[in-house]
DNA sequence: ACTATAATGACGGGCTTA
DNA sequence: TAAGCCCGTCATTATAGT
């Protein structure tokens, strides 16, 4: 994948012409209302800010590119320009090093320094009064507000006690959410007792980060490599041991249901109809995260925790199509009154193929494919295995017959004729994982990036399932950002189920998939808006500040962050959430939080 | 002929379930 | 204990484009 955060090729990204060429591209096909040049202009500015940003840390682009990657960290601004003065920007190692004994000191210092040291807490982030604002757009931002608030007012409430002291219902509500008692009284210590159980939270996960990756340098002091190792991992999952030792019961290892069902399925019925939210969880937007399921051990605890201790969904995409899809979701959707997208896709081989039929042997037992994933087999396997067959006659032995299987399995290859097998074609596989034919097709992309971005994505029918519950919350559309779109799977899902794409901020770093959405766009004639970022390592608070001014906020945020480093086929870094492009699952994190931050800074 | 892009093939292992 | 599964990476080779 092109996709690779940490690489030099930051230097080569040029946000302010490329957003605004894009912003260009769509507004004169949308913009009829005065909206789509309201958004035109804020994200120039937002493309502005980004650059002053960069500009006023000083000293030019690598420079950026390093802050940024402490940013992405979650540390604050001030700490790296800091941390880098002290350091010079060549040792990124003793930097890291500084950050993270600032964050150490600031336990000792004066209360006034408290503060600094959080989590992408947003400095005073509020929503102007909007005179200036067009009566368009006036209208479609109260709307949105009043769509945004109405879903939430139904919503289960905080069911802690009143009569506690503030900060031990904060320590309680933390307690629920999965920390432990010393994290949660740690951090009111810090934060004072009249912070926020975001601040909290905040506050919290960086101390964790910090504390794993102090466990990490003490024993690795001599030579780190920044792009996760494997050592590191095994730290990691040390540290995660101990930390179970410490507390037995509380850091109960998430297991893999089976049948891997999630919730229920449109065939299974909804297994399980209720379930309780952490209360940091049922604040507003609604979220979607997206992963592999089968992720080294330790790493969906990570990832629950960071995201309010919601507990993953698991759901293998085999009970919807026919091909298995593993993943896992965590989400804060109500999950009542589910339903699937029309017609039901085929869910056996042969249904979804059926011109296989015909060719298919008796002794291969495979109605579902497996993992639709980013290769190939290619066509000398194909070749090989045809004459291995062609050299037994009609009934191969049971050597061959294994031989065969074993190949047709690993490579999902289907029968195409007389001991023909083959790969599955680009338009096989999306129609396979719910999307509409040709959908990556033209346009500039190889078969061979083709697979890639399909082998990355969505299947559509299991998350639109999912998401179909929007429909009723917001009759009139909805508002997403959609983190590391790909081909667009959330919002062909959303499409496919009726719900309206007002504003969709996509970011996605590949150009060949934003081309693909944005094709999608174009030819689904789309009404809304559809803007497009490339790297969400990029996204920041300004900007987002000024996007949700725009329109009112976000109702949906949706990501899947890369497997690379997760996925079982990868032999080469298989590092864990650390690894290089997998870490991106922080970024999501960091984003999720900031638009929380703003929407509730919204409210009071 | 040279360059850029696309296709190919070699590369295990961790983890779960039966 | 054994079988089966997995949104992959990288160097090399083939092909397309000029």
């Amino acid at each position: 994948m092109d996709g690779n955060a940490s690489g030099e090729d930051y230097e080569n990204i040029d946000w302010d012409t490329e957003d605004e060429l894009e912003i260009e591209n769509i507004t004169p096909s949308s913009c009829s209302n005065g909206v789509a040049h309201n958004v035109q202009a804020i994200v120039s500015n937002g493309a502005a800010v980004v650059s002053n940003g960069e500009a006023s840390s000083s000293a030019g682009s690598s420079n950026s590119k390093l802050v940024q990657h402490f940013l992405g960290m979650g540390f604050s601004e001030e700490m790296i320009a800091k941390a880098i003065k002290e350091n010079g920007e060549a040792n990124t190692e003793s930097i890291l090093e500084s950050l993270l004994t600032y964050g150490a000191l600031a336990s000792e210092e004066s209360p006034d320094e408290r503060n600094s040291c959080h989590l992408n807490s947003p400095q005073q982030q509020q929503f102007v009064d909007n005179d200036q604002l067009s009566s368009d757009y006036d209208e479609s931002l109260l709307a949105d507000l009043s769509d945004s608030d109405d879903s939430w007012s139904g919503s289960e409430i905080a069911e802690t006690s009143n009569s506690l002291p503030k900060h031990e219902k904060a320590i309680l509500s933390l307690a629920n959410m999965g920390y432990t008692v010393e994290e949660a009284s740690a951090a009111i210590d810090r934060c004072g007792p009249e912070a926020s159980i975001a601040e909290l939270t905040d506050f919290i996960c960086a101390a964790q980060m910090a504390k794993t990756e102090d466990v990490f340098f003490e024993e690795e002091k001599p030579k780190i490599s920044f792009n996760g190792s494997l050592k590191k991992r095994k730290l990691y999952e040390l540290e995660m041991r101990k930390r179970k030792k410490r507390n037995p019961e509380d850091e109960e290892m998430i297991r893999l249901p089976n049948p891997m069902i999630g919730f229920g399925t449109p065939t299974h019925g909804n297994v399980i109809t209720h379930r309780k939210l952490p209360d940091a969880a049922k604040a507003p937007p609604y979220f979607y995260y997206e992963n592999v399921a089968l992720a080294p051990k330790g790493v969906w605890d990570t990832i629950s925790r960071f995201l309010h201790d919601v507990e993953p969904e698991f759901v293998d995409s085999k009970y919807f199509c026919a091909a298995a899809r593993k993943r896992g979701y965590i989400h804060n959707l109500p999950i009542t009154n589910r339903f699937p997208l029309l017609p039901l896709p085929p869910r056996t081989i042969s249904d979804a193929l059926p011109l296989t039929k015909r060719w298919w042997p008796e002794w291969d037992k495979r109605t579902k494919l497996n993992c639709l994933q980013t290769v190939i087999g290619s066509a000398k396997l194909t070749d090989r295995i045809r004459k291995a067959l062609e050299k037994c006659g009609d009934n191969p032995p049971e050597h061959v017959q294994k031989y065969v299987m074993d190949e047709c399995r690993k490579w999902n290859l289907v029968w195409v004729g007389k001991n023909k097998l083959a790969p599955l074609e680009p338009d096989e596989v999306e129609m396979l994982l719910g999307f509409p034919r040709n959908h990556t097709r033209g346009g500039g992309i190889s078969r061979t990036d083709r697979y890639k971005s399909l082998g990355n994505s969505f299947q559509v029918d299991t998350v639109a399932y999912h998401l179909s519950v929007l429909k009723d919350i917001f009759p009139n559309g909805i508002n997403m950002l959609s983190l590391f779109s790909g081909i667009g799977g959330a919002e062909v899902a959303l499409h496919r189920l009726g719900i309206r794409l007002k504003n969709v901020v996509s970011v996605e770093i590949s150009e060949a998939n934003r081309d693909i959405v944005k094709s999608w766009w174009e030819q689904t004639n789309q009404k809304g808006n559809l803007i497009h970022f490339s790297d969400v390592t990029q996204v920041d608070g300004h900007l987002l500040q000024r996007l949700m001014f725009s329109f009112g906020g976000f109702d949906l945020i949706v990501g899947g962050s890369p497997c690379n480093n997760l996925a079982g086929s990868n032999r080469v870094s298989r590092d864990g959430l650390e690894g290089e492009q997998s870490s991106l699952f922080f970024d999501y994190f960091r984003i999720m939080d900031l638009v929380k931050d703003i929407m509730n800074n919204k409210k009071e």
